[in-house]
RNA sequence: GCACCCGUAGCUCAACUGGAUAGAGCACCAGGCUUCGAACCUGGGGGUUGUAGGUUCGAGUCCUACCGGGUGCACCA
């Protein structure tokens, strides 16, 4: 039987002592230890449970200890004002590590999980600015999935604003003139702006690129199907992208506004029908007294223009109602820019008003900060332009590439280049989710190119060097994975052991709070570790079960790294 | 003006319902390879956690005020 989250197994432990102790709806607080000296976790609830009862700490720590039921599992002493320090018993270390066939199982109970990332705007290139959404989104799908719950990716694409009314009649007035749009369409970020110049500069332009955003919301069939030609031809952009990426998403996770616009009068109905509707200068709007504009005044939600158009506000109601009611959703989460965390704040309130969402929904809102140059200014080509996503890869390809050959343990093009991506795209993809999600963050190509410190290349190298320990030893991994850990005679063996059960603790705690970069943390520590216990316990050299046990442990790690970069999106190769 | 986010070592970042002496990497200094990959490991210096108060056994974390930075606030998305 594999415990799967040893820290819930060990609070569920320690609250049951305390209830035992007499403290009912007290929870352990069980925490991984801050020191090595205070054992391999930590309770700290003792002294607030010893608080509410007007007790002191220390004794009502000595009658929780006494109840305690971990023999044969942990040491536990008290120390400090009332903490309980929890040491693992090697033999036990061992015996879990060794009735595990996985280190990540499914969790307890299953939820459908809709998750809203990535979506770029089709009138444009993918730019840097959609990559945080992206990879950070797509990390949480995978880390979700691995927890066994069922996940509907929401890619929601911009392709219904204004703008496209612009794009379509330059497409259109283009394809008259200078042929097939599709070398035009070679570069959407140029079609963009000469297209906006355009419309900027010519008023009769400017009148038909209006003219067809009304025909096609109304449904024109030739602006539809030039419009349709132009998303046609994004989407399959953004694809590529996401290959060279190697996110999940494809093109059935594309759920884009347009697909919600026959919705939208049911919206504006339900909420009049709900008496939530007002008229205000000529809009249709919700007014809700949680949000004042800025006079102090009231401030509306408008979800219906004067001159009878809709907006996203309306698209993202409908959004919720689908999500909700459709896909059944026990839980919706939202990658966004946090410029948008007003917006959400809004929809989230005017859905609930509404009834829009259901009793055992949870809308969530991720928000994530800005990209920053190593000037601390938002991420900029030199000429001050957006930086094309495409183009950053190709960056961080070259720039892998470079290293990798001047490393000199791979000889052919073949294998630079495929360890060239590999280490490229994932260090471009680990710094992003290494970071704090919610701050703001310096990108910068010394940093997460670098073989040292908390990078993907450190744990990549960790990796190819555990490969290289059995292809030396030629050690047959099928039978290595059933060596059994035994003598974890070395602290170092002992700590490593213990990171390895942790995965499934720590991958619980990122799905939970929306935070990959607690699994980062986690594998760098994972690799740390291991490079410590590398350093102090010989492993070929070692003999018997000792030998055994090593190579083990090793095949552990290397799981545990694969697999955590796994989740992350992130690849490994066999030697760098 | 109002609201939200942020402020931690020279730099980039951690710190898990408030827990023990605030931790890593880079950079700097000093060590360690005839031995499984030294892109590694060991040790050292470096902090009034923006400022001032408050709450309590205990505050980077919670509350109040201020300073500094970012973002948002009526028909774009």
């Amino acid at each position: 039987m594999s415990l799967g989250n040893l820290r819930d197994f060990l609070e569920q432990r320690v609250t049951a002592a305390l209830t035992a102790a007499g403290a009912t709806d007290a929870p352990g607080v069980v925490r991984v230890s801050g020191k090595p000296e205070f054992g391999d976790y930590q309770a700290n609830g003792i002294m607030g449970a010893a608080k509410r009862l007007k007790a002191k700490p220390r004794e009502l720590a000595a009658t929780v200890l006494e109840h305690l039921d971990l023999d044969g599992i942990a040491e536990v002493e008290i120390a400090g004002p009332g903490f309980l320090n929890i040491s693992l018993h090697n033999a036990w270390l061992s015996e879990q590590l060794n009735q595990r066939s996985t280190l990540l199982v499914a969790a307890v109970s299953s939820q459908t999980v809709v998750v809203d990332y990535s979506a770029p705007n089709l009138a444009k290139e993918m730019h840097v600015g959609h990559i945080r959404s992206t990879i950070i989104g797509d990390a949480t799908v995978r880390m979700l999935e691995a927890l066994g719950h069922n996940v509907i990716r929401q890619n929601h694409v911009g392709d219904w604003g204004t703008q496209f009314g612009m794009l379509v009649t330059y497409l259109r007035e283009l394809d008259d003139t200078e042929g097939a749009a599709g070398s035009v369409l070679a570069d959407l970020e140029e079609f963009y702006r000469t297209s906006k110049a355009k419309f900027d500069a010519d008023e009769g332009f400017a009148e038909r690129a209006r003219l067809a955003v009304v025909a096609l919301q109304a449904g024109d069939p030739d602006v539809r199907a030039l419009w349709q030609q132009f998303i046609d031809l994004s989407l399959t952009h953004c694809q590529t992208l996401y290959e060279r990426l190697g996110t999940t998403l494809t093109q059935a996770n594309v759920m884009a506004e347009s697909s919600y616009n026959d919705a939208l009068p049911g919206i504006i109905d339900s909420l009049r029908d709900k008496g939530l509707l007002q008229e205000s200068a000529g809009a249709q709007c919700v007014f809700l007294d949680e949000f004042k504009g800025k006079e102090g005044d009231p401030l509306p939600v408008i979800v219906q223009k004067s001159d009878g158009g809709y907006l996203y506000a309306t698209t993202d109601l409908a959004a919720v109602e689908y999500r909700s009611k459709t896909l059944a959703a026990d839980r919706v989460m939202y990658f966004t820019d946090a410029r948008q965390a007003f917006h959400f704040k809004q929809i989230f309130a005017v859905a609930a008003a509404a009834g829009f969402d259901t009793k055992q929904v949870s809308l969530e809102h991720y928000p994530f900060g800005a990209m920053l140059g190593r000037d601390g200014k938002p991420f900029k080509t030199r000429a001050g332009g957006v930086v094309k996503l495409a183009e950053l890869l190709d960056e961080a390809e070259e720039r892998a590439r470079t290293e990798v050959r001047g490393r000199g343990e791979l000889t052919t093009e073949d294998d630079i280049n495929q360890a060239g991506q590999t280490i490229g795209i994932g260090a471009v993809k680990y710094a992003d989710l290494s970071k704090n999600r919610t701050s703001d963050y310096v990108f910068d190509w010394d940093a997460m190119m670098a073989f040292e410190g908390n990078t993907a290349p450190y744990l990549q190298y960790a990796y190819a060097r555990i490969q290289r320990i059995f292809e030396r030893g030629e050690v047959d991994l099928e039978s290595a994975a059933d060596m059994p850990v035994s003598t974890l005679s070395e602290p170092a063996e002992h700590q490593l052991a213990n990171a390895l059960l942790r995965l499934q603790e720590v991958v619980e705690q990122s799905v939970a709070e929306g935070m990959p970069h607690y699994l980062c943390t986690y594998l760098y520590e994972v690799a740390s570790r291991f490079m410590k216990f590398y350093e102090v316990c010989p492993i070929l050299r070692s003999e018997g079960d000792q030998k055994a046990s090593r190579l083990a442990l090793c095949v552990d790690t290397a799981q545990v790294l694969k697999g955590g970069l796994g989740l992350l999106g992130i690849d490994t190769v066999d030697r760098m």
